[in-house]
DNA sequence: TTGACGGATAAAAAATTTTAAAGAATTCTG
DNA sequence: CAGAATTCTTTAAAATTTTTTATCCGTCAA
């Protein structure tokens, strides 16, 4: 079943394009111009995403994230604030009302994709089309059943290195530092010590078996996939 | 390279604590008592991080982080607010001088560590691919992907080689002395011996193989990339 | 011929990564 | 809900890589 996502911003250009490019990415998105438009879309629909405006005309965007985080409903949705102005990230840190990632407007589509994908990847959720299995060789991953084959035997694996496996698959030859990792596959306001990648990459290389060495190490730098 | 880290706060044995447990964490501290002290030092460095007190005796905590957030050479340095009580932060969230993240005295050093790291890490999120391919003939830097590719071949370099590299490339023609090399791939804070230079060179030079000469001694002087 | 300078090499020192093992936290199950 | 199982994180040591220092040598110019 494809990915909902519900954008809520009062800004049309914003919201149109936004919808045309998620649709196309395979999302099924719904755009709301205010709060009290999309609440009446919660009441039929739980989105899988949310991405909210925080500084909306009327400035219900700050009280709509408090509601969200409140309701016992939709508190696991994950949500990505958008903003003008990067202080306003700062309140709605200061609210306690964190959100699972923050975007600056004006903002790449891009970026905003990859804040996307990871954000889902994270809550164990992928887009219908990006379902795709990842291969090179001998392996090939398949995010949707947290599986791992590697010259046809299936490897089990956690969410962390299922996690980590595609943002490198998915990029390759770009090398990521522990931050970048952190970051991207734990969410930003996890503390975790920079030895625990060393770990999770470990624990991978492992179950590559024979292909352990597709995960790169750079020294004083970080990791990276390479073909 | 060393994370600097800006001190404000005007009991002393805060600033102690605080500068003996960041400096053993492997940042570069500096610790002010008031807010026209760490202005001074705004004048001669830009610190990686700010860690402020927003309360203190003469009330200039507040005026301070104004004046931070709208000073375009400071506004984006990451701030986080220390405070005696939780009320004061509503203060700093009124007067939308918000910070990027917000601790109530008093706090544990462990706490602070984490909350640090965090928020370094997030300032340091890579702004989406701005891949510049540094070319010459068959040498091709790719700094994103700290590759370097001799004739096609890929061959791995370490940090400094590639910042040493990279150097060059970007400034075809300059002359480098070894002081300005170590300064720019080392940070100011490192002391060297400047025959080490000479090593890296050499090192530099054998990966490039057949391109080695582009690397140019000036006896006397030093080094640079000649066309 | 001497002394300054850089090239080469090896070895020491420092920094970083790998590994294993154990402790926390989370999720699963009955 | 408790206890078990799994996953994630931390820690500390061994191993590896990178950086630095030291030394010897040849060249070049005064």
């Amino acid at each position: 079943m494809k990915k909902t996502i519900f954008v809520i911003d009062d800004e049309k250009d914003i919201r149109e394009i936004l919808k045309i490019n998620l649709i196309s990415e395979g999302y099924d998105v719904t755009a709301f111009s205010s709060a009290a438009e999309a609440k009446k879309g919660f009441e039929s629909e739980k989105p899988d995403l949310i991405i909210l405006d925080v500084m909306m005309e009327d400035k219900d965007g700050f009280e709509f994230c408090r509601e969200i985080r409140s309701s016992e409903k939709l508190k696991s949705i994950p949500v990505i604030f958008l903003s003008a102005k990067s202080e306003e990230f700062d309140k709605v840190l200061g609210l306690e009302l964190g959100g699972d990632d923050y975007l600056t407007k004006p903002f790449s589509i891009k970026e905003l994709r990859s804040r996307i994908k990871a954000v889902l990847r994270r809550s164990g959720e992928l887009p219908e089309d990006k379902k795709i299995i990842l291969k090179y060789k001998g392996v090939e991953l398949n995010p949707e059943q947290f599986s791992l084959k590697v010259d046809g035997e299936e490897i089990k694996l956690t969410k962390t290195e299922l996690n980590m496996l595609s943002l490198f698959m998915e990029n390759p030859g770009k090398v990521f530092t522990r931050d970048n990792i952190i970051n991207s596959v734990r969410g930003h306001d996890v503390f975790v010590v920079d030895r625990t990648i060393d770990v999770h990459i470990m624990n991978l290389r492992k179950k590559l078996g024979d292909y352990k060495n597709i995960i790169t190490t750079f020294s004083g730098v970080g990791y990276g996939f390479k073909e």
